[in-house]
Formats: structure tokens, sequence, C-alpha cells
DNA sequence: ACCTGAACACCGTTCAAGT
DNA sequence: ACCTGAACACCGTTCAAGT
């Protein structure tokens, strides 16, 4: 039952993703966890960075696994960037991942996925193209400025806590240089990044309804 | 002459990640093309960390010298955007910078330009703050996107080979799962990459235009 | 076929010693 | 005050040797 195989070396290095951050994850701290040396991984996954990648993919099969089929575009879309969030959110190191993968396989299902709804919203043709693109870039931006606020805090930090930290800082900055910054903090203070992210995706999708050709 | 300094040692730091990408750069690397040893460079610059956050202000300050007072605040962010776009495909390792610096000066001196166009449209208080976040994710995910395009080829490789590598591989796929990437492949293979990303923003922007009250 | 663990190469960072 | 370069710690990866 000790057996190694991809499938427990892939969810061990979740797991040591999920605790300890992007830092936490080497050759010898998995080969510990799996009771084997750094070595025996290899006869797994071709490197670290085809494991981060099998990571990504287990974490976000599960988010992308609510089935839309029925819901109306704008809802599957909206259903299907949260999945992206959420799971980021949950995980965040996946959000540096997304970041770094362009056009790999998993971003490349979520970029399906998003043209797929976009078609059946009725954007020309022409313009279908453009309109996925700039939700999934949105989508992944978010995700990686996630990851990146993640990262700027100890693992574990509460998501409450990152904000205070941040409005604190955009509290304090110099009135002159930024006022925008500081007229908002009050409001990052205050504000839900999840309904923040999906404003987003509602913005873009209301300058896409513009695209619409008149019936 | 040969004295070091913090703007020699970034300076040379950005000759580096230019012409080898970012596993070009490393203190030995570096010391060698500035005659030291690793050891000095840690009397002008804190770390890496820090190394890198300076490289990338120095590229950024040029791409966001631009004045735009007196520009209509939608050509303002257009430029504003434009900027950050040929800054990083001129220097692709910003974009994977911008995507981890969350709330650093450079990213907070573009939202704060931004913030203050978005004003300058007439948007609500209330809606502000998630108008310029959904314009800065977007740009920083365009920005992180093509960093890692660019990562993905050799050094050097230009824009069309790239484009034609990723096109070739979604006209490959399987047509019942990936029936939206096949369809666009063509459109990929001829489409301009700045332009796309200057029809996001307008996307967004044209989200933002349906936000304004009635007057 | 799969695992073991020592060894190699490379790199960020420190620090005692110099000027 | 600033530079030198050896040394340390850590890590991805390889590989000869085992079962």
């Amino acid at each position: 039952m000790g057996a190694l195989s991809r499938e427990r070396i892939v969810a061990t290095a979740v797991a040591l993703l999920d605790a300890d951050g992007e830092a936490g994850l080497n050759f010898r701290a998995l080969g510990a966890r799996l009771r084997t040396g750094p070595g025996a991984i290899y006869w797994h996954v071709a490197n670290k960075s085809d494991l981060l990648v099998a990571a990504t993919d287990a974490v976000l099969a599960d988010a992308l696994a609510a089935d839309t089929t029925g819901h109306p575009p704008r809802e599957a879309i909206r259903t299907l960037a949260l999945g992206v969030f959420d799971a980021v959110d949950a995980h965040p190191w996946i959000g540096t991942q997304l970041a770094r993968l362009a056009s790999q396989a998993t971003t490349l299902r979520v970029f399906e996925r998003i043209g797929q709804q976009v078609r059946a919203l009725g954007v020309p043709d022409a313009a279908q193209f453009d309109a996925a693109s700039a939700l999934l870039n949105y989508i992944l931006g978010v995700a990686g400025q996630n990851a990146a606020n993640a990262r700027s805090q100890p693992p574990g930090t509460s998501r409450a806590e990152v904000i205070g930290t941040v409005a604190a800082r955009w509290a304090d900055l110099d009135p002159a240089e930024y006022p925008f910054a500081r007229a908002v903090a009050e409001q990052l203070r205050a504000h839900d990044d999840r309904a923040q992210f999906l404003a987003g995706v509602d913005l873009i999708l209301a300058g896409i309804a513009t695209l619409r050709p008149p019936s």
C-alpha cells in the first residue's frame, strides 16, 4: 500500500503547497512525506514543472466540474469565473501557476468554455475571440494578484488580514501623489474581494453586450 | 569609474534579463559582468527580489512617463495601458514581475493613474474602485500571459513565431472537445496581439460607460 | 519495473578579511 | 565605506546500484 504513484505524489504535493505555500514544495520534503528519497519521484513525474502543472490540474478539475448546460450564457460565465476564483482563494499557489501556464491544458480548457458561452451570447464572429480573451485575461490577472497577495503574508493569513494590511498602506500614501488610492482605501477595507471580482466580470460582460448587432 | 552603484547594478540586471530571460539573472553572472564577486552586489541591493523590483521599476518608469494631461480620460487610459503592454513586449520578464508584485510601488502607480482617469470619466463614486480594479487586473493578466508565452520559447523568438506555435497547437485540438479554440485558431494566426489587447481595454471601457448615471 | 540515496551542478546569501 | 571571494545552505536533477 505504500506504493508510489503519480496520484499519490500529486496529492502530497498539493498538501505541501496548501500548507506552506510555493516555498514548501521541494523534492526532499516531498520524498520525506512519502517515505522515500528524492530520486524515486522522478520515476513518476518528469520534473518539478510537470508536477506543478499536474497539481494545478488536479485542483482546478473540481472547480471546473460544475455543469452549466442549460444555464443562460452569462450565468455560465459567472459560474466558471467564480469557480476559478474560489479555487485560487482556497489554493493561492495555483494563481501563480495559471499566470505562468499560458495556453497549457488547463488554461485552454477555461478559455474553451468561456468561448463557447461567448458564442452562445450572440457575439458576432469577428469579435468572439477578443471577447473570450478579455474575460480569460481578466480572470487570470485576478488569480495572479490574489496569489501575490497571499504570498506577501505568512501562509494561512486570513483574507481580512491581508486586506487590512493593504488598506493601511494605501491610507498612508501621499495625498498629492495618490489621491485615488487614498480615497478608496476605506472602500477597500469594507469590500468583498469576491464581489469585486464578479463586478469586473459583469463590467466586461456589459461591454460585450454592446457588441451585439442590432437584431 | 568602475565604481559599483545601485544604478549600474540595476542596468546590468536589465541587460541580462533582456538577453537571456529570467533564467539569465543570477548573482554570479551579474558579478562577472560587473567585474566583481557576488558578495559586492549585496552592499547595494538587499537581495534578488529587491533587485527585480528595481529592474521592473526602471523599465516601467519610461513606459509611464507619457504625459496624458489634457487628453480625454478614455485616451489617457488607453495610452497608459498600451505603455504597460509595450514595456512587457520589449521586456517580457516584467510581465512575471507585475503578476507577482501586488500592491507594490509600480503596480500601485499604475492603479492610481487608472483610478484618476476612471474618476474623470464620471463613474459614480461607489463603482470607481471596481472599475479601476477591473482595468488593472486585465492589464496585469495580459502582461502575465505575454511573459509566459515568451518564456515558453527560446529568448529572442519573434512574436509571430510564438503565435504560430500556439495556433498550430489549437488547430490540432479535438474538434468535439475544443470547437471554439479550433474555430479561432485561424484568427489567432492573423491577429495582432496589441490590437486584441486594446480591444479588451475598450470592452471594459464600454462596460464602464454603462455605469454612468443618466445626467 | 521501480526504488534508494549519494553525488553533481547551480544558486542565493553570508561573512571574515581586506582596502 | 566599500569590495573580495571563499564558504554555507538549499535545491533540482541524475545515476549507479539495488530489489
